[in-house]
DNA sequence: TATAGGCACTGACGTAAGGTGAGAGTCAAG
DNA sequence: CTTGACTCTCACCTTACGTCAGTGCCTATA
């Protein structure tokens, strides 16, 4: 019968000699025997045992599943198997968004300048409240908002980008403002807030009137409108969503 | 001016108030000011510097980088966004196999008696081998192949599944014997195994002679052919995957 | 046979991002 | 004045190991 030291065994099965050391102190996989010396020595039941081990590793089980897995018959393998592919699955479609969105904000960081076309101001909005609140801009500030879209398109993709990396990191701020009091100063506060960032990307310390106004009109549309505010008073994911987009919206709106 | 204590913030931004003992103590986000008593007091500017935490947190960046991110203007966000996507993509594509292998394993795990299609049996193996080494098998063992291949389409779903949930734990294992010493004694104790296991399966104590030979054949042919042994020496990915399934094709062939 | 070199052992500390208390101090309300 | 809620710092726990440090064992060669 074929003995192995724990280096051999590492370098068969690939791994390091730390690592069966703590598959040995957890129990996991212990030595065949040990030398009087204490030297680990291992068989071919433990490189077999060790391969199945790497095999639902390889399935990220936790080591302590693993062992529990191999030692007791009567696991239930498929429900296990079962679970773990549902957190792959969550995992995976995080990973999707994460991409996405780093996606986006590198084509959008990205230098040189551009011609944004339409569809592009709205992108990533979904479709109906594109429409909704693009009309809704058009009832309440007129054309404005048409020259603010020209306006806009004349940017550098760097400037519209960097502009989007801020607001993004704002929105959510936002969003937990006006859960607590869509009313408060904080709210006004966070306007303000845009507001030197405005200023911060276009060199400008004036805005005019009007446009201070959209910003205070803007809190009162979100407040106003129930659609926005659903599942007892907490915002929806689309609202959140919805609030992303239209905070960059308006920022743009802002800059005819 | 707005404070905030730990609670409130920890709440408005939906953390816990460890993580942001942590980020004070890392130097993430320090508190504005501390009272008399050491509480830690946030104003706006920090709500501000937590939501960009918490927006490049999302994006799976580690906490040192964030500061590193934040503190430094010029920080090459760009890069670092692109060499974080590389890495994603390799994590959904980790994720994306993993989750193939434990639905192939769950379904062959699956209770129920089947007729498998003769595809099935080829399946996941690159055609080109399929085809190369269903010849192979055939002339070299005749039509022993042909009648294993009947008696593999009437197991159940769960026997044969079960079988190949071993042998998978058991492929990786020959490739690193084999590649040690592809003559050795290691290799024929790993044939021995499966013999172990097919015993086990079936309940059946003998294994006719001409399958003994056929295990024999097996070492000879991968060892003789030097298509599988590319790379100097190194089992090739595609040679590790055709071993997998040989592995399998040809334990099955022993159940005729 | 002395020594040099590998290999092996145990023990301990470090990682990322906090969780989970323990024990003690602080604050506002009844 | 006490109660309860909040806060502080310390410090150990988590996963699955990596990385020494200090020491012991084994074998080959001079």
């Amino acid at each position: 019968m074929k003995q192995y030291s724990v280096q051999q065994l590492a370098t068969l099965a690939d791994v390091s000699v730390r690592t069966l050391h703590v598959y040995d102190e957890m129990g996991l996989l212990k030595p065949a025997t040990r030398t009087e010396a204490r030297y680990r020595l291992y068989g071919e039941k433990e490189l077999l045992r060790l391969q199945q081990i790497l095999f639902y590793k390889e399935l990220d089980f936790p080591l302590q599943e693993i062992g529990a897995l191999l030692d007791d018959p009567d696991f239930d393998l498929v429900e296990a198997l079962q679970r773990h592919k549902t957190a792959l699955k969550a995992r995976q479609e995080r990973l999707a968004t994460l991409m996405h969105t780093i996606d986006k904000t590198i084509s959008h960081l990205q230098e040189g300048e551009f011609q944004m076309k339409p569809e592009e101001l709205y992108e990533g909005l979904p479709k109906e409240f594109a429409t909704t609140y693009r009309e809704e801009a058009h009832k309440n500030w007129g054309d404005a908002v048409k020259r603010s879209e020209e306006a806009l398109r004349k940017l550098s993709k760097a400037d519209f980008g960097a502009l989007k990396v801020e607001m993004q990191a704002n929105w959510k701020r936002l969003a937990a403002l006006m859960h607590d009091d869509p009313t408060s100063e904080a709210v006004q506060t966070h306007i303000a807030h845009h507001y030197v960032i405005i200023r911060k990307f276009w060199g400008t310390d004036t805005l005019p009137d009007k446009q201070a106004k959209q910003y205070a009109g803007l809190g009162q549309l979100y407040t106003d409108d129930p659609r926005y505010t659903q599942l007892d008073g907490k915002p929806s994911p689309e609202f959140a969503a919805f609030l992303s987009k239209a905070m960059s919206y308006f920022t743009e709106t802002a800059l005819a």
